[in-house]
DNA sequence: ATCTGCCTTGGAAACGTTTGCAGCGACACT
DNA sequence: AGTGTCGCTGCAAACGTTTCCAAGGCAGAT
């Protein structure tokens, strides 16, 4: 019993064609003979024949490898997304490689190159913040890419309308009576969609004349703990929010946590409103309205899209995802 | 201007230096001397040279790329370590290729084999439930693989003690006076986590006289709303339990959700308690009792472990992380 | 019977890198 | 001066596929 992998040239030998035909046996069926073809099969089979991939990438350019290049995955929204892109290309026969950025831009073209010495045949990034250095990797790797999240003319998007987010926030709250806003926001350095949002908000704040002032906007990371020292912050200012906006849901359930250790009724003493409608969002009690981002279909549609891209398909280079404010017990008229 | 994507030959005629010389530059620095390196490295980064990861690959037999296969990237837990291995084999300059199973073991040698095909150094897996099939695949791929969560004599593993996890939380429950307990496990098939924790958290009561009935014992999803209905299931047994075992924290907090919204009293009415110890439990309310499992360490010392085997270290075939009881809100005396 | 074209197959040349081997010069030592 | 050693470099052979091209066989048309 030999202990090495066969190779297409064991199989060929035990099968008793040649080396090409066992290739064209296995990865272009139709061009064989159906008997040739069954033999084949069955020999690779029996042999357990396994391909080699890099073999296989450096001679036909494909890697039937994709690439995604988040901030971070241990975050449920980008989990959930790349959980998605990874179920639809493996349904493809595609695998993914992935990598995380933690919001810094130079690891993130680090990422980018790294992914291109890989031989991706395709790349999703998030959001449209980067250096132009990370841009000019992009155009020379000349390899269908596609951005989430967010918007960009320079490269094919599949993404929310951040700032519209912001505004459904904005708008429901304003509806509800409220007058004196504030807001936990993510990290905005590196990340356009916390900016947009926050923009989003402040629009439609000042088209009905209140306004959303630094002091009443308190930067945090992303998790249950930002939330809370978020809304502490608010609460702490001269004339503290009757209404907060919670950048993301994490943001906005922290808050919820924060209100409720001090005693505050929410909605009653205090509305808060999030971003993205995580599961937990729908269970926390009160549940938490917020604004839905149908994340898994982004991961979904950006799988797709680079799948037909690689299939020489063309594709409309920007596609915006519906969002809706789905309103529930954590806000309430002042 | 060429569009091409410069090659270790084009380096090499810029350089005026052999195709050989370059790749050592590049790759090999201290074969070369160190002025003609010095021309090499400042002429590859002028032309914006990359090189062809499976080129490399096909001639060295390393891709730098390691696998990891876990049963869904959508879950906290999961993405937490992924995310922690990610980290870790990025800074020695490797790559991470995933894929998710889904808890569908035909799967699961679907992505070994892709993982195979695909040339990874090394490959990370979850628990030890799979067929014969997946190890004899594993067996004739002859890398190094690491089994995460649990453990199995047949291959280098580290894990948790699930067993000692449910072991933990029935004897904090047990030494709060209760008697009648109730656990809503993850679902058992194709998971020797959720088995294994049975068993401890059983092994426990049974020393002490109690019991775990199948009818006191609800299988659900993973999720917050499977905890929520497990516990609506326990509830309606004849004889309801006073303290409740969540599988994971996911359940355990789906039931303090659906004991909330019945009006329970978390811990006067009802003690539960979990197993992870995610973010949210610390902040839900009450907090949330549970036991702790550190899994970026996991992911992190999975990337180490791979890491070391790749580099020729021997490496201790057995790891357990330790865990341990956190006490907080939802659990209380009888 | 000969020709034409199609279907199927095999031979062999790539693909871009790493690496074993040999050669070269410089230098130290006899 | 001759010899051996050492550091550096270049040549060329892999690595395992895919795919271009040519050729063989066979069927149908003439």
């Amino acid at each position: 019993m030999n202990t090495e992998r066969p190779r297409l040239e064991d199989v060929a030998r035990r099968a008793g064609v040649s080396i090409a035909t066992v290739s064209r046996a296995l990865s272009r069926p139709d061009m064989v003979n159906v008997k040739t073809r069954g033999l084949v099969e069955q020999t690779a089979a029996a042999l357990g024949y396994i391909p080699i991939g890099p073999a296989r990438a450096l001679v036909s350019g494909k890697s039937r490898i994709v690439g995604a290049i988040v901030p971070t995955l241990d975050h449920a929204i980008f989990a959930r997304a790349i959980q998605a892109m990874q179920t639809t290309l493996d349904a493809a026969g595609y695998q993914l490689l992935v990598a995380a950025h933690e919001y810094a831009p130079a690891s993130e073209i680090a990422a980018i190159r790294a992914m291109v010495s890989r031989g991706v045949d395709g790349l999703m990034l998030v959001g449209a913040d980067r250096p132009d250095e990370a841009w000019e990797l992009l155009n020379v790797a000349q390899m269908p890419v596609v951005l989430t999240w967010s918007f960009d003319a320079r490269l094919p998007c599949i993404g929310f309308d951040n700032e519209l987010a912001g505004r459904l926030a904005a708008q429901h709250l304003l509806a509800l009576g409220h007058r004196v806003f504030g807001m936990i926001s993510g990290p905005r350095r590196s990340n356009d969609r916390a900016r947009l949002r926050i923009e989003g908000a402040r629009a439609v704040l000042r088209e009905h004349g209140c306004d959303l002032p630094e002091w009443r906007l308190s930067e945090r990371t992303f998790t249950f703990g930002g939330g809370r020292a978020g809304l502490a912050e608010l609460l702490a200012t001269a004339e503290p929010p009757t209404a907060v906006i919670g950048g993301n849901d994490l943001l906005a359930a922290g808050a919820v946590f924060e209100a409720q250790s001090r005693g505050l009724d929410v909605p009653g003493d205090l509305s808060i409103v999030g971003i993205d409608n995580l599961e937990i969002s729908l269970h926390v009690t009160p549940a938490l309205t917020t604004v839905h981002l149908p994340t898994a279909e982004l991961g979904d549609q950006a799988a797709q899209y680079l799948l037909a891209r690689l299939q020489g398909r063309e594709m409309p280079g920007r596609t915006t995802l519906p969002i809706e404010l789905i309103v529930r017990g954590s806000t309430g008229a002042v």
